[in-house]
Order: structure tokens, then C-alpha cells, then sequence
DNA sequence: GTAGGGTTAG
């Protein structure tokens, strides 16, 4: 396929020399041949069809071959057919500027104007490889903006960008991730039936480790034999995901089958530490203490020969914190520094810092579980977003607030950026405290630090601001969240009520006002009776119905300006049109239009691009079904929050 | 100048 350049010019060359022999004579026949000009570009536009059918490097091929029997005429082929992913060669030249200005745009954590700027390029005369786009895709799915990368995703697709195997793994990991794995086995299906692409061990690595996340073990033992069939072995770390899956279920027969058919395929020499952990937990499971810790011996022991690496560990330290046995971890975690010294042998990482911290809080040991989490540092590890919130959380549940605050502290200093769950815990205990204004001063900073809330939570927020009196304060949370929030019903009565049982009914009037300007929310009938009530009781129910009134009167005086600036439009369109004469309209050449419809394409196919774009930022229709779906507890959210990278949120708040 | 030696906690 990938013919070089001088190879090409070659059989252009050689195409070319006979028809330029030919020419004149071509032009006279072609004259003779017809009987007038009409049918003559007729013909012409028939070679030119011809001629967008054919490219170029497949005719040269075929007349390569001409000495061979005639083969049979190449089905023309389906413009749906899915296309081969260009190679890596084709990041070169502006295509490899480009890719550069995007990746630099990336580590600057600028991922908006990344995947904009992609966008953009898509119809540019500078396409991005799919390299690139892979790369703002991993960069967006690192960051947990999901739908950014949906939409993205489904951009490049109506652009008929074709992905690579990279791009297919991006997309897998999105859908487990938000714990959507129905959606993802529908794709890793259609991938897999009609994709031109292969699946990598990584491939079956996410969907394996995905599927088990998502309690679909039967799902991940599945992708097992398909590995197989797609000529892949499932390697240890395809069987330590699946151990781990049997572990959860407290299924130890699964994990000791698993653990011997791997065995039996390394010819009983397993070397692989990540397995050994998960068949530890098999033991315990079974109550086999003995031999739990005769395996434990076998991977960690002095004359071991299993291969431990930091993760291989972390899973055995797991192993016996959490069945018993946290002292003997404790002699493994000093062990494990002990033998870390990067970067040439990585004996521990951030995970085993947040194993030991855990173990720590499950002896009530909350001192040295920060103490040990603060150590890291000493070893070269950094923690993350996850496990400050984990920390902060089982703080939180054991009365020790403040602790926690400190901990939220860090992180600044740290550089690690709190999210929703960071500050939804210390809002939540807040309020469990009576600190109420603190508790919406954390609310107040996530929002600020464009972290974006469900309704639950801001529904807990009004709720504890308006059980304290604080009727103000709530309302004006209400002002800033009734833009970013779909509201239901339930949270309109909520303020209406607090509005209306401290005598405010001109607010509640205010806030149907604004609900019947806004074109995304719905004044219900049942909402309508609820206000219609709450006037009743000072006997203004009047006033309801007026604002109504009112309002349909503007709404209907609108409409009619509308109409009749429609109708101007229309009437000057046609005066237009008829001063035109027949001849300036019919009397175009054959040959300029033609040459002319290309250039109409690209102008298409680009303004086509900008409404994507736009459509976007709105939520294209296919992504927001599947969003709604995603995020299953914001099921109530506005489209609008569709590509709201927050608004996908698995948190369970 | 994409991706992968894999883990845990919400």
C-alpha cells in the first residue's frame, strides 16, 4: 500500500507517456463522437465520476497486472467500511507540528483548548493523525472527562478519522471506568466482528481488569477465550485480575483453578509475583491459613525466586493486613523499603503507602495511618487525589474532622488538586457537626474551583442552610446553582417553601419568573399547584395567574415578530432571485461547476464541522444517550452538562 | 514522536 514517493512519480510517469502520444487524435474522435456539446460533458462528467472512483494508485496497480487473466472488477467499494488506521510514518512534516503544538498544549493541562484545537485542525488543510488525537483522548480520560472524550471521540468518527487499536483501548477504558461495561462489551463486539484493527494484550488487559471492576466476572473469564482465538495468551496479569475477580466473590475454588491452569501453562514454574497475593486471599478465604502462608513464604521467602515487583507486593501486603495478619505486613512493608532503591529496584509505590495506611485505620490506629501516608515522600512516592480522599474519608467517619482539614491542607502544598469527593466528605461531616457555614464554605470553594456538584448535593446543602434559618444564604447558593444544575421539582419547592414560610412571596413569583424564561426548565402542572397554594394562603393566587398571562402575551407577541421578519426575509430573497436573469442562472459551464463541487464539498464538509463543534459543546445526540446513562445518580442533569466533564459523575454522593 | 509490568482506597 504504502508505495514511496519516487516509486509513485514512476507509474504516474508511466501512465502519462502513452496518453500524451495520444492526445490529438483522442480530442478529434471525441469530437466526432458526439452530436452536441450537451452530450459531450455529459461524457466528460461521466470520466470524472470515473475517475473519483478510481484512484490513481489502484489503477497503476491494476495496470501493473495487465498481462494477468482479466480479474474480476473491484466491487466498488463501501464508503462505511472501516478504515485502516494510518501508519505511524504519516507524523511527519506540519501533520508533526501540529501533533507537537497539541501534546505541548496537553502538559500544559490546557485539555479544552487541546481538543479544540483538534477539532479545528479536522478540517483544516493540516489533519491530525489519529496519534494525536489519541493522545488528547488519554490525556482527557487520565483526567476523568468523559464526556470531552466521548464527544471528541465521536467527532473524529463523523470525520472518518479511523482509529488505531490505541484509540479502541481508549475508548473500552472510558466506558468501564464509568462503569458503564454493556456499553463497552457492545463496542469491544463491534470491534471486534468489524474491525480492520487487532486487539492487543492491553485490550484485553483493560477489558479483563474493567469487567471485574464492574462485577462482570463471567464477562472477563469470556475475554480469556477470546484472547485465545484472537491468537493472544492470556498472560499472568490477565489471571491476576481474574483471581481477583473470584477473591471478591469469595469464590476460592476459582482462584486455585485459575491459579493451577497457569501454572500448567508455564510448565509449573510461575515466577510471576502478581499472582501470588490473590491465591493467598484463596487460602483465607478457605480458612487454609497454613498454606496461605506457605505461599507466602514461596513468593516473599529468603530463597525465593518469584519475580516481586512493587505491585506483586502490595497484593500480598493486602493479603495479610486484611486477614489477620497486619504484623506480618508491617515486617514485609519494612522489608519492602528496605529493598526500594530507585530507580533501579522499585520495592514499594504510592499503593503500598495507602495499603498500610489503610491497615492502620482498621486497627484504629489513626495517628500512625497519617504518619505513614505522610512518609512517602521519604520513598520518592507522591499520593494522589484518591488517596488523600481515602485517608480524609475514614478520618472523617472516625470523629477526627479536624485531622482531616489538615490532611486537605496538604494537599495544596502538595499540589495535588482536591475534586467533588475531596470536598462533598468534609461538607457532608461538616454538617454532621453543626459547622454549617463551613460546610457550605467547602461547597462554596468546589464550585469556585469549577468543580461541578450533583443535585444531591447541593439539595443537602440548601437543606442544612435552610434548617438552620439561613434562608438568604441558601437562596443565593440557589442563584448560583439553578444555572449549572438541571433542577427538578422537588429542589424548586424546597427553596419556594423556605421562600414562602419567611413571608418572601414576591421571590417565589420571581423564581416562576425565571423559570418560564428559561427554555430548559419545565414549569410543571403539579409545580404550579404547589405555588398556586402556597399564594392561596395570603390570597394571591391572582398574581400566578397574571405573571402567566403576561408572560404568554410576550411569548406570543415575539412569536408574531418573528413570523413577519421571517416573511421579509423570504419576499427579498425572491425579489432577488426573479431580478436575476435565466441565463445568469442556467448559462454556468459544464466544466466550472464540476471543478467548482469539490471545493463545495470541502466548504460542506468544514461548515458541517464548525455545527459539530457547536453541537459539541451541547452534547452531540449519540453521546448524550449514552452520558444520561453514565452518569446514572446525575440522571437528572441538563444537556448541557453532557460535555460537562464533571457532570459524569459515578460518585455515589 | 501515542501504550502501558498490571495494585489498593470512594
Amino acid at each position: 500500500m504504502a508505495l514511496s514517493k519516487p516509486t509513485f512519480l514512476t507509474h504516474l510517469k508511466t501512465l502519462a507517456r502513452p496518453h500524451r502520444s495520444l492526445r490529438p487524435c483522442f480530442v478529434t474522435l471525441r469530437h466526432l463522437s458526439f452530436n452536441t456539446p450537451e452530450e459531450a460533458a455529459a461524457e466528460r462528467r461521466r470520466r470524472k465520476r470515473r475517475l473519483r472512483i478510481e484512484p490513481p494508485l489502484s489503477y497503476a496497480q491494476r495496470s501493473q497486472q495487465q498481462a494477468q487473466p482479466v480479474a474480476p472488477p473491484k466491487p466498488i467499494q463501501n464508503p462505511n467500511a472501516p478504515k485502516i488506521p494510518e501508519p505511524v510514518t504519516v507524523l511527519t512534516g506540519n501533520r508533526l507540528n501540529l501533533h507537537n503544538k497539541i501534546l505541548k498544549l496537553i502538559r500544559e493541562n490546557d485539555l479544552e483548548e487541546a481538543a479544540l484545537y483538534t477539532r479545528h485542525s479536522v478540517y483544516s488543510n493540516c489533519r491530525p493523525t489519529i496519534y494525536t488525537i489519541n493522545a488528547v483522548l488519554n490525556a482527557q480520560l487520565r483526567q476523568s472527562k468523559y464526556a470531552d472524550l466521548l464527544s471528541l471521540h465521536r467527532f473524529i468518527t463523523l470525520a472518518g478519522i479511523a482509529p488505531n487499536v490505541i484509540t479502541h483501548n481508549l475508548i473500552f477504558q472510558t466506558y468501564l471506568d464509568c462503569r458503564k461495561p454493556d456499553t463497552a462489551l457492545e463496542h469491544y463486539k463491534q470491534f471486534s466482528n468489524e474491525s480492520p484493527v487487532n486487539p492487543s494484550p492491553t485490550t484485553y488487559r483493560i477489558l479483563v481488569k474493567g469487567l471485574v471492576d464492574n462485577g462482570k466476572l463471567e464477562e472477563a473469564l469470556e475475554m480469556k477465550k477470546d484472547m485465545l482465538e484472537k491468537g493472544l495468551a492470556p498472560d499472568s496479569v490477565v489471571y491476576s485480575y481474574l483471581m481477583l475477580g473470584y477473591a471478591r466473590s469469595g469464590d476460592a475454588d476459582g482462584i486455585l483453578k485459575l491459579f493451577e491452569e497457569l501454572k500448567e501453562k508455564k510448565d509449573g514454574v510461575l515466577d510471576d509475583g502478581e499472582v501470588y497475593g490473590n491465591l493467598m486471599k484463596g487460602y483465607f478465604i478457605r480458612g487454609m491459613e497454613k498454606e496461605a502462608m506457605e505461599c507466602y513464604e514461596e513468593a516473599c521467602g529468603e530463597n525465593s525466586e518469584v519475580k516481586m515487583s512493587a505491585v506483586a507486593y502490595n497484593y500480598v501486603l493486602e493479603a495479610l493486613s486484611k486477614n489477620g495478619k497486619f504484623d506480618e505486613a508491617l515486617r514485609l512493608f519494612e522489608r519492602m523499603k528496605n529493598e526500594h532503591s530507585p530507580p533501579r529496584r522499585l520495592a514499594v509505590n504510592l499503593g503500598s503507602f495507602n495499603v498500610i495506611a489503610d491497615g492502620y485505620c482498621a486497627e484504629g490506629k489513626f495517628k500512625e495511618a497519617i504518619e505513614v501516608f505522610r512518609s512517602m515522600g521519604d520513598y520518592r512516592c507522591s499520593p494522589d487525589t484518591l488517596s488523600f480522599n481515602n485517608l480524609i474519608d475514614q478520618l472523617c467517619q472516625n470523629g477526627l474532622l479536624s485531622e482531616a482539614e489538615e490532611l486537605y491542607g496538604e494537599m495544596g502544598d502538595k499540589g495535588v488538586n482536591p475534586d467533588e469527593y475531596t470536598y462533598v466528605v468534609l461538607m457532608d461531616y461538616c454538617f454532621k457537626v453543626s459547622r454549617i457555614d463551613d460546610g457550605a464554605a467547602y461547597f462554596k470553594k468546589m464550585v469556585e474551583s469549577g468543580l461541578k456538584p450533583n443535585s444531591a448535593v447541593y439539595n443537602r446543602l440548601v437543606d442544612e442552610l435552610v434548617k438552620v434559618g439561613k434562608v438568604d444564604e441558601a437562596k443565593s447558593f440557589y442563584d448560583i446553582m439553578v444555572k449549572k444544575l438541571k433542577m427538578d421539582d422537588e429542589s424548586y419547592k424546597f427553596m419556594m417553601k423556605a421562600l414562602s414560610d419567611v413571608g418572601r412571596l414576591d421571590d417565589v413569583l420571581k423564581m416562576v419568573d425565571e423559570i418560564l424564561d428559561d427554555e430548559s426548565a419545565e414549569f410543571s402542572e403539579e409545580l404550579q399547584a404547589f405555588v398556586k397554594e402556597e399564594l392561596r394562603k395570603e390570597g394571591r393566587e391572582e398574581d400566578l395567574t397574571k405573571l402567566m398571562e403576561e408572560k404568554e402575551r410576550l411569548k406570543a407577541e415575539a412569536k408574531a415578530k418573528e413570523i413577519e421578519a421571517a416573511e421579509a426575509t423570504q419576499r427579498s430573497a425572491r425579489a432577488a432571485v426573479s431580478s436575476l436573469l435565466p441565463s445568469k442562472l442556467f448559462g454556468k459551464k459544464e466544466d466550472e461547476s464540476e471543478s467548482t463541487e469539490a471545493t463545495e464539498n470541502a466548504i460542506e464538509a468544514a461548515s458541517g464541522g464548525e455545527s459539530q463543534t457547536q453541537a459539541g459543546n451541547e452534547g452531540p445526540i449519540e453521546e448524550a444517550t449514552v452520558m444520561e446513562s453514565v452518569a446514572s445518580d446525575t440522571s437528572s442533569e441538563d444537556e448541557s452538562t453532557v460535555t460537562d466533564s464533571n457532570a459524569v459523575d459515578t460518585k455515589p454522593f
